[in-house]
Order: structure tokens, then C-alpha cells, then sequence
RNA sequence: GGGUGCUUAGCUCAGCUGGUUAGAGCGCCGCCCUUACAAGGCGGAGGUCGUAAGUUCGACUCUUACAGUACCCA
């Protein structure tokens, strides 16, 4: 083994080793545990996101694969619909063509390659991180077998009136030409214009005035209302006005949901152009009526003067217009939001168009209940609400895009329109007797994505076939994924798989938060703080890192600023730090599901962590070297700090493995690092290298590194894994692939209290040494002559069986024990609560600064005192606390004492 | 406007059903290149737990209000 190190040298082949070996193929075991890879979109490459989400999935993978269950990680891509189109579109535009230029059947295929070349990107990406997904059973959401399972889902949904098709008003996407969900649109507040506009009221010269964020969709209105309770307007309840420039009657009418407080509280209904409208419109029986085109220009139903015209640029026209015909009242600034479409950035226009629709009513219920009944857990438990909240108020989803790329709605038309719903066009016409004079036409649309994606659980485990794989891993054990997709797709899996197969599709949802920027920002191409985990683990160059954020900016203007923040936030661009270090941050940074900030400073601990792992192994290896390994440890030949290791260790792996089931990776990341850092390299490492008996410490220590690594590998994976390889080189193990070994059981080794404090206590006298040692500026290395006082027996006896342990790691060269309570004033004190040591040094020790020393102490001490006699003092603590705490605090008086005792008397004797 | 979360050391965060002398990593300071590791060792400094009130023998932890902050929904 290398001195240094280094993950790069290891880690492709270590994978390889996997592959080669089928390590990731479920084995037909008893116990079945799984888990559906949220499917990434074919649209780009991998991002930080994505490698915390892979992280915490194959960390659960590998523990249960170690745990003995037949574990299945079922992996696949998204064909991401609107947003992988939109990107072959944007190559198209680069050769000035659009897709209408090349057709539907010649944009699919452009479509197709760029699948294969980024689907497998973010593949060979994923597996740098390590996953150990089965690869063999990579699935697409766009595959024949998927294709098939969302044809059929379409039509029974269809046939059982689930699905409909419909003329409502919907989110039109005005650039992408397309309908849109509800959940694909955000809301942005913008500073803009509350515009009063005058409706003259009929066969009057008196007006109405009405406040209007849209003056422009006055051309649709069809009604104005006001709240029949609004005093100011009882009389002109049921009269008529005549809308501005086009001259159209509408009548003024009255509803409660009319808020008095706005504008002047008269408002235009436009049931066309506006959600809130179109619901009162159907509320009053008003016509509705569209005044815009698909392009988002406005149609023949507006005035001459406007059509063609773009209803946003057409804004300030109309208005100069009705200002010359004194029709404006006022303009105030106001505040506004505008819904905008998530993937094109541009405003959303309502619009009423025909779209397929799948009514939600009944599907919710039993996803609420399962929930609520436990048969799904959410984690963390306050998304519940979130979830709950969602499907209480869900509205029918509409699920027709106008796009190309997707799942062909199946569903035909002839020429009266009517619709066939089918698996074909001869299916169709088979299933509905139509001969072969009648014409048929195939729905131009496509589904939403995540129609597919809701199938996703059952689908990509065969369904609609009945495989093994559907019946031995579904449900599926836990659904890892982030909060910003529980209604997109979470949810609907919920409903589609309850609709399906009748039983939830995972046991548990673990919910993670968001990797940000090291300042809380969300990672953004856009905002140009975008980290690629494949920089982390290989390194990147500074000028490669700016050169990566500044491509293809939108807004080129920021490429100034970008390059600036990327200088000052990586001076010397990133270095290499391997997969193991990111995953063990992943793991350390898991709490309890918020955001994440990274921060590169971070990662460098776990870096450091690696290689000192590492090193530790290296020493094993040189002090064991041809040892003959015996696998059986019999705990009372052990020393004392072996047997206190026994017991360490055994307390690791019962937390290790609750923290892992209660999804606190943090936790079981922090138990491992300070176990493997602090108790097996600080102490035993360097007590091992004075061991007595060479050969049974050895021993042991091979033994111990064997658990330490089967701990490490599920968080890092690699580094585990080349050292096992190592130890497997040496005959240390029969198991060549540390990937498919067992995991550590409890020993259950007798839990001995007393052994227990002993050590704690010897550790004690060690740390008080070095402690003092530094305070008096005693080098390093000069080495010790210590006395020990202390009168309890079995104290003694620990202090001096363990007197070796005591010299080696405080380098101390000769302890007196004595039991006599003297004090030798000629040397530096240390007092524990029932022990004191005497350093005793060449040069005289300077009274002064030992009674400094002490005294420093003792305001320690004495504080901690009052405030535990403050608590016993108390009456209503005596009477109204527990006994055990009153017995601890009673105790803890008791040693806090003896020690302030101590250290007065040898005040005492320093002032002689 | 409604909802949810967050506020603990310079930074990033733990602190479970109320009882710890309030913890970790990074950073900082001092000493040490000790034969696994300077990507290291040993030691240390640093916090009136956002503010105020309340419940309680006891509050970082529970309740309420307020402030700041982030996100979701309308």
C-alpha cells in the first residue's frame, strides 16, 4: 500500500471489480429489501442532488446487501419530456432550424440520439460515485415494456372515465406552444401597474370604474361584479355597461367572493383568461370568451386595430388607446405576480383548449390513508402535512402536452371527431367496429411525463407481467428522493400504485433536503455556482471550473461576476478528493432532512478521514505482517484497554445500525469517524505498539480492522474495499470482496462497568499529564517522573496493572503508586476527583504558577459546585425531583468536594 | 393572505420523550516533522443557545408573542 492515499489510483478498478464479480445483482436470499432510483432526466448531466440522493440510497443498499437480504436497486432514466426536447431544440436553432422545419418523425430521432449520449453520461456518472445499482436492469421510461404498461394504464383509466377529455381553461405555455400543469407553473411577484379603467354605464354619460392588473383582456370580458353588499353600488345592481373600444354590452352583477378593498371594488370578469373569473363565470352561466391565439397573439375577437397583435407587447397600446379616449381613471403601482412556466421562463397565459384530463377525486383517498394509517412512513414526519394539505385540495390534472417527445396519447379521432381509445389504430378500429372506409386519425399530444414516472415502482419491475421481481420487490422497501417533487411524482406514485397493485409502492419515504451553494444558494447554471460532484472527486483546474460555469450563460452579462466568485471561492479551482470523501460528507451532512450547504472545507475532513484510515490499515499491515490470523477472540485473554475496545466496539455497531434504520445518517457517519479516529487510532494504535503480548494483540488487531471496515463500507465504499483486498492478500480473510461479506453482529460481550472506568480513569491520568505538560511548557519529549496518590484499592490496582499503558502515551519513565495521602510540594500537581499526581521535574517548579494552575482549577470546580448546591438547597428539588437525580447531583457534589479539598490542602502547602 | 421550517462557538451543523460543567467538524492560538498518517500528534481559547414573557423544583429542549430568515401554497 501506498504511504498517500490516493483515490484516484483506486477507484476505477475497485468498480470493476464489482461488475466483474456481479456484485450487484439481488442473490435469492430470504429477506427482500429494494429501492426505485428516482429515474434523472436524459437532459444533462449529474449534479450535486443527484450525488447526495445516490449517496444515501447505496449506503442503504449496501448495509442490507451486508445485512443478507436479496436487495434489488432497481436504476433507470426519465425521458424528461418538455425539457429534453427543448434541448434538442435549442441544437436545432444553432443550424436556424426549427422543429417544424424537420417534422415530428425526424425531431424524435434527433431526440433518440441525444438519449442514448446523455443517458449514458449520467450513467457512467452515477457509477463513479459508486452506486452499486443493478445496472443490467437499467430501465427507461420511454422503453417498449414501459411504453406498453402507460398505453394500458391510459385506456382502463380511460374506459373507467378516470381520464377525460375536456375543453377548460388550462396554463397555456405560450413558447413552448403546450399546455402545462399547475405544479409547472411559479408564481413571481413583479413590481407592475393597477390600471382604473372607465365602463361607461348604458344609455347613461355616468361610468363604472374598474381596477384591472390586465386591462388588456378587457376584450373578453363578459361581466363586471361587485359585492352585493357594497353599499356604494346598490344602484347600479343590474344594469349594463358597454366595454371600451369594441363597444360590448355586459351585465354588472353581484358576488360575495368580490373583495370590497380592492381597487375601487368593482372588478371585470374575463371567465377566458383568468382561473378565478372562469369559476365564477361557470358559477353564473357566462359565456366565456378566448381572445387569444396559440402564438399568444390576440384573435378576431378583439378590436381590428389589435388582432395579430402579442397580448403581453399589446398592453401599452390599448392603454395609450383608451387614455385618448379618456377611459383611463388612474394608474397606480401595484404589486403582482405572474405565473410564469417553470421550463420556458416566459409568462403563462391561461387558455381555453381541448386537453386530456385524469380526475383525481378517487385516487386520493386511499394515498391519504395509507399514509395515515402508517402503511407508507414519511420521513421526516412533518412532510405528512405538506403531502396531506396537496391532495385534500387537488384539482383534476391535466395530462395532454402539445409536444412531440413522449408517450403518444392513444387515442383516435374520425372525421366527426369522434374519439377511439385503443392500444392501435387496428385495435381501435377491431374494438369499436369501424371499417376501413372510416378515417382515423392518432391524438397529436403526448402524456405529461410524469405520467410514466408515476407508474415507475411497478413498471420498471415488469408490470403488467406478473415477474418474480414485481412480487418480490414490490412494494418497495423506501423511496429516497427531495421535497421539491412529492406532489410532481411522490404523491402520484402513492395513487397510481395503490390504483395498480393495491398496495403502497414503499414501506417508507425518506425525504431529504437540497444541496445548496456554501452560501445557502440554490445551485443554479444560471447563477453560475453550479459544482459537478465529478469535479470533487477527480479535481478540476480553476480556469477548466470558470471556463464550465460561464458556457452558455443566458445572461452573459454575469460572466464577470461569475469568474470573480469562482476565483474567490476556489483560488486553486478544486482538487481531487475522491468518491469516499464526497459520500462521507453526504453521509455526515444527512440531519434530519434540511437543506444542505456545501462547503468544500467540509470535505476536506472526510479526505483527511480516508487517509488516515487508510495509514491505519498501513500500520496494521507492517505490525502484523505474516501474522497467523485467528478469527476466534477469547475476551479474557485480552488487556484491559483490548477488552475496553471489545466492548467500544460492540457499542458502535448497535448504534451504528440504529442511527442507519432511523435514517440519521449524520449520526452514524459521526459514531464511525470519532470510533475509528479517536478511540482505534489515538489510543489503542498507539497502545498496541507497546503491547506485552505481541502476537494476541496483533491478532486483534487484524480482527478489529475487519469490523472497522465493514462499518466503513457502505459510506466509502472503495477505500473500504482496496483494503480488504489487502487483508484478504495476507490471508487475514477467506472473502475476497468485502462488498459480499456479512455484517458485524454483536458479540454481546460481557459489558463490564468496572473494567470500563478503570480505563476512563487511566485515560484521565493521561490527559491530566498532558495537560500539564503544556502548561508548563515541558517538551514533548522530555520523559517523566510521576508519583500517583490515591487510597481506594481496586483504584490502585487498575492504575498499577495498566502502569505500562500510562508511561507509553504520557512518556512518562517511572510512576510511584502510594496510597499514602502525602503531598510533595517540589513538583507539579494534577488532582482528580479521588487521585492526585505528582510531575516531578529537573528544573524547580515556579510556586507561583503551580498555585495559578490550582487555582484556575478550583474556580472551575467551585462553580460547578454552587450551582449543585443551589439545586440541593432547594426544598421543592428535594421533594419534587426524581430520586436518581437527586442521587446523581448528590454524588457529583461528593467528588467536586474531594477534589476542591485536594487542591486546598496543596495550596495550603504551596503557601508554606 | 395561509402554511411549514430555521435562528446554538468565526463558519457549517448535532443536541432524541425537559436534569450534560451545552457538543462535533472546519477555522483560530501554542508546542511538536515521535519509526501508520504534517491530509499528522499533543494541548488550548471561543457560546448569557434570536428577543421577551410563561409553565416547571429545573428550559437549548415545552407554550405564547415578537423579530429576522428560507421555502411552499393562494
Amino acid at each position: 500500500m501506498d504511504v498517500k492515499y490516493s483515490p484516484k489510483d483506486i477507484e476505477n478498478s475497485i468498480y470493476k471489480k464489482w461488475e466483474n464479480n456481479d456484485c450487484f445483482s439481488p442473490k435469492n436470499l430470504k429477506t427482500n429489501y429494494s429501492i426505485v432510483l428516482p429515474p434523472p432526466n436524459v437532459t444533462g448531466t449529474l449534479h450535486m442532488g443527484h450525488a447526495f440522493q445516490h449517496t444515501i440510497i447505496d449506503i442503504l443498499i449496501r448495509y442490507n446487501r451486508m445485512l443478507g437480504k436479496s436487495v434489488l436497486w432497481q436504476p433507470g432514466t426519465d425521458h424528461a419530456g418538455i425539457a429534453t426536447q427543448l434541448v434538442v431544440e435549442n441544437n436545432l436553432k444553432r443550424e436556424n432550424l426549427t422543429r417544424y422545419d424537420i417534422g415530428r418523425e425526424k425531431l424524435i430521432d434527433e431526440i433518440w440520439k441525444w438519449k442514448e449520449q446523455s443517458g449514458n453520461t449520467i450513467i457512467n456518472q452515477t457509477k463513479r460515485l459508486g452506486s452499486s445499482a443493478d445496472w443490467t436492469r437499467n430501465r427507461f421510461t420511454m422503453d417498449e415494456g414501459l411504453s406498453r404498461a402507460v398505453k394500458d394504464v391510459f385506456i382502463k383509466l380511460y374506459e373507467e372515465k378516470t381520464i377525460y377529455r375536456g375543453k377548460r381553461l388550462i396554463n397555456w405555455d405560450i413558447k413552448l406552444q403546450s399546455a402545462i400543469s399547475d405544479l409547472e407553473v411559479t408564481n413571481i411577484e413583479k413590481n407592475g401597474k393597477l390600471y382604473y379603467l372607465k365602463y361607461p354605464i348604458t344609455n347613461t354619460n355616468q361610468f363604472v370604474i374598474v381596477a384591472t392588473t390586465r386591462p388588456e383582456t378587457l376584450f373578453g370580458d363578459v361581466a363586471i361584479c361587485i359585492n352585493p353588499n357594497d353599499k356604494r353600488y346598490q344602484n347600479i345592481i343590474k344594469k349594463t355597461v358597454t366595454i371600451p373600444i369594441i363597444n360590448r354590452s355586459i351585465p354588472i352583477i353581484t358576488d360575495e367572493s368580490i373583495d370590497e378593498d380592492f381597487g375601487t371594488g368593482c372588478v371585470k370578469i374575463t371567465p377566458g383568461h383568468d382561473f378565478n373569473d372562469y369559476e365564477l363565470g361557470k358559477k353564473h352561466g357566462l359565456e366565456i370568451i378566448n381572445i387569444l391565439n396559440k402564438d399568444g397573439t390576440l384573435n378576431e375577437n378583439v378590436s381590428e386595430k389589435f388582432q395579430g397583435k402579442n397580448i403581453h407587447s399589446s398592453r401599452e397600446s390599448i392603454v395609450d388607446y383608451l387614455k385618448g379616449l379618456n377611459l383611463i381613471d388612474k394608474i397606480e403601482d401595484y404589486k403582482t405576480t405572474i405565473p410564469i412556466g417553470e421550463r420556458s421562463g416566459e409568462t403563462v397565459e391561461p387558455l381555453i383548449t381541448n386537453q386530456w384530463f385524469m380526475r383525481m377525486k378517487n385516487l386520493v383517498k386511499p394515498a391519504i390513508t395509507a399514509v395515515e394509517n402508517s402503511s407508507t412512513k414519511v420521513i421526516p414526519k412533518n412532510w405528512e402535512k405538506i403531502y396531506f394539505n396537496w391532495l385534500n385540495n387537488i384539482e383534476d390534472w391535466c395530462i395532454s402536452r402539445q409536444i412531440w417527445w413522449g408517450h403518444r396519447i392513444p387515442a383516435w379521432y374520425d372525421n366527426e371527431g369522434k374519439v377511439y381509445v385503443g392500444n392501435d389504430e387496428s385495435d381501435v378500429r377491431k374494438k369499436y367496429n369501424l371499417d376501413k372506409t372510416s378515417i382515423l386519425k392518432q391524438d397529436n399530444d403526448v402524456l405529461d411525463t410524469w405520467f410514466s414516472s408515476s407508474l415507475w415502482p411497478f413498471t420498471t419491475l415488469g408490470w403488467p407481467e406478473e415477474t418474480n421481481e414485481l412480487k418480490k420487490y414490490y412494494p418497495t422497501s423506501v423511496l429516497v428522493t427531495g421535497f421539491d417533487i412529492i406532489f410532481f411524482w411522490v404523491a402520484r406514485m402513492m395513487m397510481m400504485g395503490l390504483k395498480f397493485m393495491n398496495k403502497v409502492p414503499f414501506k417508507s419515504i425518506y425525504i431529504h433536503g437540497l444541496v445548496r451553494d456554501s452560501e445557502g444558494k440554490k445551485m443554479s447554471k444560471s447563477i453560475g455556482n453550479v459544482i459537478d460532484p465529478i469535479d470533487i472527486i477527480d479535481g478540476i483546474k480553476l480556469n477548466d471550473l470558470i471556463e464550465k460555469r460561464t458556457v452558455g450563460l443566458v445572461q452573459p452579462k454575469l460572466k464577470k461576476q461569475i469568474e470573480q466568485k469562482t476565483l474567490s471561492e476556489f483560488p486553486n479551482g478544486i482538487q481531487s478528493y475522491g468518491a469516499d470523501a464526497l459520500r462521507f460528507c453526504f453521509c455526515a451532512l444527512a440531519s434530519t432532512g434540511r437543506d444542505i450547504n456545501f462547503d468544500l472545507q467540509r470535505i476536506e475532513g472526510y479526505r483527511n478521514f480516508c487517509n488516515k484510515l487508510w495509514n491505519a490499515s498501513r500500520f496494521v499491515f507492517i505490525t502484523t505482517k505474516e501474522q497467523k490470523y485467528d478469527s476466534k477472540i477469547a475476551f479474557d485473554d485480552l488487556s484491559d484497554y483490548e477488552k475496553f475496545l471489545m466492548i467500544k466496539i460492540d457499542d458502535l455497531v448497535t448504534d451504528y445500525k440504529k442511527q442507519c434504520s432511523n435514517y440519521r445518517f449524520d449520526l452514524m457517519a459521526s459514531g464511525l469517524y470519532s470510533f475509528i479516529w479517536y478511540e482505534y487510532c489515538d489510543w489503542f494504535l498507539e497502545i498496541a505498539k507497546n503491547s506485552d503480548n505481541k502476537d494476541k494483540t496483533n491478532n486483534f488487531l487484524v480482527y478489529t480492522l475487519k469490523i472497522i471496515l465493514k462499518l466503513c463500507h457502505p459510506i466509502i465504499p472503495y477505500i473500504s474495499e482496496e483494503i480488504w483486498s489487502e487483508l484478504h492478500k495476507k490471508n487475514y480473510t477467506s472473502q475476497p470482496i468485502l462488498m459480499n461479506s456479512k455484517f458485524p453482529s454483536q458479540q454481546k460481550v460481557f459489558h463490564d462497568n468496572n473494567l470500563i472506568q478503570g480505563i476512563l480513569t487511566v485515560k484521565e491520568i493521561i490527559n491530566g499529564i498532558r495537560k500539564t505538560r503544556s502548561d508548563l511548557n515541558i517538551h514533548p519529549k522530555s520523559i517523566l517522573i510521576i508519583t500517583i496518590f490515591a487510597e481506594d484499592n481496586d483504584l490502585i490496582k487498575t492504575i498499577d496493572k495498566n502502569q505500562k499503558l500510562i508511561m507509553n502515551l504520557a512518556k512518562v519513565s517511572k510512576i510511584n503508586i502510594s496510597q499514602n495521602n502525602d503531598t510533595i510540594s517540589d513538583a507539579a500537581t494534577i488532582t482528580l476527583k479521588n487521585i492526585k499526581i505528582f510531575i516531578h521535574t529537573d528544573n524547580s517548579i515556579d510556586k507561583k504558577s503551580q498555585r495559578d494552575r490550582l487555582k484556575k482549577r478550583l474556580a472551575e470546580l467551585n462553580e460547578g459546585l454552587k450551582k449543585i448546591n443551589s439545586k440541593l438547597q432547594n426544598k421543592n428539588f428535594i421533594e419534587r425531583a426524581p430520586s436518581d437525580i437527586i442521587k446523581e447531583n448528590t454524588i457529583k457534589r461528593e467528588n467536586l468536594t474531594e477534589e476542591i479539598q485536594s487542591i486546598n490542602n496543596l495550596l495550603e502547602s504551596l503557601s508554606n
